[in-house]
RNA sequence: GCGGUAUUGGUGAAGUGGUUAACACACCGGUUUGUGGAUCCGGCACGCGUGGGUUCGAUCCCCACAUACCGCCCCA
């Protein structure tokens, strides 16, 4: 094999993309009825709008980002993530204005890029279908998000879903509960994994998220950040909880949850799954939460944000896993065969009329044998098949075969050039 | 970035240091010189991921590289 596509990316083939079209559609039409509106944003962007946004020191950044630098010597690099590149889009377009509808709700569905090692459900090109909302510190906005979310799973007949959320609490709660954690977790710094000794130094939230056996029982008893929030972060946690529990959404408060990138503020939550073909126990299928300072990070008004993120390629596990069947848009009304050179033109035209009239239509392009066209017609689960041969081309006619009931009539061409969907009806009810 | 396993035709795969690389499915053709989903017959890898090496000789042994899968880091 000569060429090979890039390390961690996939060919999605027509048998898979029309999957892939149908959670997509459905997310469009649902995300629609929130009045979220779909945004396209560049795949790449300059290096620094995700440096900025998701922390120098995550390793999203320093080790994970497909950068490069162009010809112009400019450094851009493929988007890791979409919130970034909306959040740049909302500032340098200034839908924050007046003339905009207050909270401006956006959704995007593309590639989004990781330089690390693939693994199943984990590519360098991946897929994420995520919404943001700006301009609101409401609660009951994050509560739509995470209804819509979860509306999301519901429409496209997952259940067995558990939300988790947590509060990471402002600016103030986060450095006072890091502190904390630090305190706490110091005079066992030898106890603790390997791994969790460097999470210390880096980013001691991230202990929390620890599989090491011997961490759990540090993290067991650890403080709180629950317990660290300010009034008024404690006063939104709350306000969240309330109108969860008021459109009757269960969920758990798992105070543990923590976020890999930097930007996240107050709510943050998680739908999880349990499902063989994501790994053991429950697993996350969709992660969100606030992030109030990026936009202003980003250079623009100090709007809040709020959104969730879903990876299509843990979707499409998920949903086959769940054995869920995906309609079927791939249908043939008719297949036309023909026997003998001559007919290369009637057939031609015959499948092109038909498909005026708004029906699919195929025909052989290898000069096969009625019997191989027929297979053809067979396999492409054709309704009916129309043969024209060299006897109809004299008399005007062709035969009309039902694939279904095997009955064959014959009909003048005229009428299927000229009322096709009739006959169509009158013998597809057969 | 680290570790493990794997890589044979369109697909699923068997196989051996040495003459023609099983079998099955799919596909193509024939049986029916104009009709599908059945039967039977036939065809279908100048080649065993790529590049080197060992050997009289390698798909099979060794090395490197590529890719995939699993685990770690990370992410969710």
């Amino acid at each position: 094999m000569r060429y090979q596509r890039p390390k961690g990316t996939a060919d999605i083939l027509p048998e898979e993309s029309e999957k892939w079209h149908f959670v997509e559609e459905t997310a469009r039409l649902l995300f629609a009825d929130y009045q979220y509106r779909e945004i396209r944003t560049p795949l790449f962007e300059n290096f620094e709008i995700f440096s900025r946004s998701a922390g120098d020191t995550s390793d999203v950044v320093t080790k994970e980002m497909y950068d490069f630098h162009d010809k112009g010597d400019r450094h851009v690099a493929l988007r890791p993530e979409g919130t970034a590149g909306v959040v740049r889009a909302y500032v340098e377009n200034k839908l924050y204005g007046p003339e905009h509808t207050k909270p401006y709700k956006a959704f995007y569905i593309g590639p989004m890029f990781r330089y690390e090692r693939p693994q199943s459900g984990r590519q360098r090109q991946f897929h994420q279908i995520g919404v943001e909302a700006f301009g609101s510190d409401s609660p009951a906005l994050d509560v739509e998000v995470i209804a819509m979310a979860l509306a999301y799973f519901k429409q496209l007949g997952i259940d067995g879903l558990r939300v988790a959320v947590n509060s990471l609490g402002d600016t103030q709660s986060r450095a006072d509960y890091r502190q904390a954690l630090i305190d706490y977790l110091k005079p066992h710094y030898d106890e603790l994994s390997a791994d969790s000794q460097e999470r210390l130094e880096k980013n001691p939230l991230r202990v929390l998220d620890s599989k090491e056996p011997e961490d759990q029982q540090f993290v067991a008893d650890a403080p709180s950040i629950l317990d660290y929030l300010t009034d008024e972060a404690r006063s939104h946690f709350e306000q969240v909880k309330q109108l969860l529990d008021v459109l009757g959404i269960d969920y758990v408060v798992d105070p543990t949850m923590v976020r890999g990138l930097d930007y996240y503020n107050h709510t943050i939550f998680e739908v999880m799954v349990q499902s063989k073909a994501l790994g053991h126990g429950y697993t996350t299928v969709c992660g969100g939460g606030r992030y109030s300072g990026l936009v202003k990070e980003l250079g623009g008004p100090d709007d809040a944000g709020v959104g969730f993120a879903i990876g299509l390629e843990r979707l499409m596990l998920l949903l086959a896993d769940k054995g869920i069947e995906v309609p079927d848009g791939h249908q043939l009304d008719v297949y036309v065969v023909g026997i003998g050179d001559e007919t290369n033109v009637e057939t031609l035209k015959l499948v092109q009329a038909i498909r005026g009239f708004g029906f699919s239509a195929n025909r052989d392009f290898l000069g096969r044998k009625p019997k191989a066209q027929f297979k053809s017609a067979n396999k492409e689960n054709a309704s009916f098949v129309i043969t024209i041969g060299q006897s109809e081309l004299e008399s005007r006619t062709a035969h009309f075969k039902s694939m279904v009931t095997s009955e064959e009539v014959s009909l003048p061409l005229d009428d299927l050039y000229t009322k096709f969907p009739e006959i169509y009806d009158k013998y597809i009810g057969e």
